[in-house]
DNA sequence: GATTTTGTTCAAGAAAAAATGAACAAAATA
DNA sequence: TATTTTGTTCATTTTTTCTTGAACAAAATC
């Protein structure tokens, strides 16, 4: 392989250095993905992917970004659950290759229905067994006070519920 | 003081035994507040207070919560630096007590303000530079698909600051 | 069917975030 | 002014979360 290292100064065109405008725009994601909780390496999949003007299967982004190879897959996985990233077929490479979805309305809708709704679902199970408990509290201003409490929290609760859909029709 | 011990059996009612409600209420918060970013002291100290007839000092946070004094300090600190919390006078007591704010729209705007705001700034910054950079790229079509993208986190990020004021309207 | 390529899983290590508790400061009380 | 009460700060420890990399599986290629 040697000779034909030589024709190719870069073999390896994957491994290029960041440009600083990549650099930027990934950092920018990595800010971005920490305030909804997810960990650095989501925002610097997904900040490359977007940066990308073409799809890009794993090993580019572990050899461009130094990532092992579990976090890359790890993180694809992840981004892909919720519609973030979408597998792109290309001709003549067997290797999966991926874009950034670019909507905001459907980044959000993902978001919403994988990280909000299950959340939502467990919050309503629990304030099911704790209105169950308000009904053996006293009947004195203590027992009133707490059972007025969880009725607040299942109005907050179901608040949140409608207030949910109406966030996908803002970003419209 | 072992006599006046005697006359009472529990001289330290601030430490009494959380009630299964009371645990099922905080457990509850801890658990939301995750969902924000926020450490689990933040909710068992927003939750207790939440239950709590009464306004509480640091003092039974401490010992109702087991937790250290330093994280109940810093916990009520954060707290009311959005307005969750809020300190209320006691008579005849010199220790600052606490209630919990209860009203979502107001919660939901300390948050905002809080949190949310000062990254959107700090997001258009970094814009501002990226965007600076991008004058500088090739004139070719990778170039061309650079500023396109930096143009669109720019839409992004302005969007995102229209929809804030929005969240508020939708609480009330 | 052996080999290479591609991607996943998961135990272990590394890094980041949170909690602790002791030292300190400030203010009230004695 | 000395002492006690109340609350804060911050270096250290603990806990939690994230990343790594090696072992494994699946599928394509030889």
């Amino acid at each position: 392989m040697a000779t034909l290292d030589a024709l190719n100064p870069s073999p390896n065109s994957s491994a290029a250095e960041l440009s600083e405008l990549e650099v930027g725009v990934i950092d920018f994601f990595v800010s971005a993905v920490k305030v909804l909780g997810f960990p650095k390496s989501i925002g610097e999949i997904y900040g490359m992917l977007f940066v990308s003007s073409d799809p890009l299967p794993l090993d580019t982004l572990v050899d461009r970004l130094r990532m092992s190879k579990g976090s890359a897959s790890q993180g694809l996985k992840f981004l892909r659950t919720f519609g973030a990233v979408k597998a792109v077929y290309q001709p003549g490479d067997r290797r999966d290759h991926f874009t950034a979805e670019l909507e905001l309305k459907r980044l959000t809708a993902g978001f919403l229905r994988e990280q909000i709704q299950p959340r939502l679902d467990h919050g309503e199970e629990r304030l099911g067994r704790l209105s169950h408990l308000t009904a053996q509290l006293s009947q004195d201003a203590v027992g009133e006070f707490q059972r007025e409490r969880v009725q607040k929290l299942e109005r907050w609760s179901a608040r949140s519920r409608e207030v949910m859909p109406l966030l996908g029709s803002l970003l419209e």
